[in-house]
DNA sequence: TATTCCTGTCCTG
DNA sequence: CAGGACAGGAATA
C-alpha cells in the first residue's frame, strides 16, 4: 500500500495542502477549507495510507515560499501521475518561466501536436501540482483567463505576482 | 458578439 | 467499442 504524508499551512492565496510519496510530491492543492483539501486529497488517493506530517522534512515551508514568490524555482523532487501525453504537456509548462504566459495553440505546438489544442486544455486541467506545475501560465490565445483547477482569481494573482517580480 | 464546426484525449457504460 | 465532456480556436454572419 502506498505511502502518502501531507501537511496544511497558509500562504497568500489561501490555504495550501502539499503531500508526498517517497517518490516526492505528488499534489499540491489551494483553497478557502484545509478539511476540504484533505477530503480531497484522499479522493484522489483512494487506495493509499494517508497521514499528516505538519512539517515532513521542511517541505512544507518550501512549498509555502514558493508558492509566495514563485519566481524562484522549487528544488523538490516531483511524483508526476499522468499518461504519457499529460507528462508531455507537463514537461513543456516547466519551459516557461515565471512572468511569462503561453496560449494553449502555442503549447500543443510545442510538443508537436499543433491541433491537439482541446487536448492540451485538458492535460492542464489534470494537473494537481499547483504552482510547481505552472498550469496558471497557460492562458487563452485571445488574452482571456480562461479556467483554472483553483479558482480563476488565484490564477490571475499568480500571475499578477510573477509579472511585478 | 454568437453560432457552428473541428479537434485529441480521457472517462464511462 | 461508442458516446460525451472539455480550462481551445478559427471561420462565419
Amino acid at each position: 500500500m502506498e505511502h502518502i504524508r501531507f501537511g496544511v499551512a497558509t500562504c497568500e492565496l489561501g490555504w495550501v495542502l502539499a503531500a508526498a510519496t517517497d517518490r516526492g510530491l505528488c499534489a499540491i492543492e489551494l483553497g478557502d477549507d484545509p478539511a476540504a483539501l484533505e477530503a480531497r486529497l484522499r479522493a484522489q488517493f483512494l487506495d493509499a495510507h494517508i497521514v499528516r506530517d505538519p512539517d515532513f522534512g521542511h517541505w512544507m515551508e518550501q512549498v509555502v515560499a514558493f508558492l509566495n514568490a514563485p519566481q524562484r524555482a522549487l528544488s523538490l523532487p516531483l511524483d508526476l501521475r499522468g499518461t504519457a501525453f499529460q507528462r508531455r504537456v507537463w514537461a513543456a509548462l516547466r519551459e516557461v518561466q515565471a512572468g511569462e504566459t503561453v496560449s494553449y495553440a502555442e503549447l500543443a505546438a510545442r510538443i508537436g501536436k499543433p491541433s491537439a489544442v482541446r487536448a492540451v486544455a485538458g492535460a492542464c486541467a489534470a494537473n494537481h501540482l499547483a504552482v510547481a506545475i505552472p498550469c496558471h501560465r497557460v492562458v487563452r490565445k485571445n488574452g482571456d483567463l480562461s479556467g483554472y483547477r483553483w479558482g480563476v482569481e488565484r490564477k490571475r494573482r499568480l500571475l499578477e505576482k510573477e509579472r511585478n517580480g
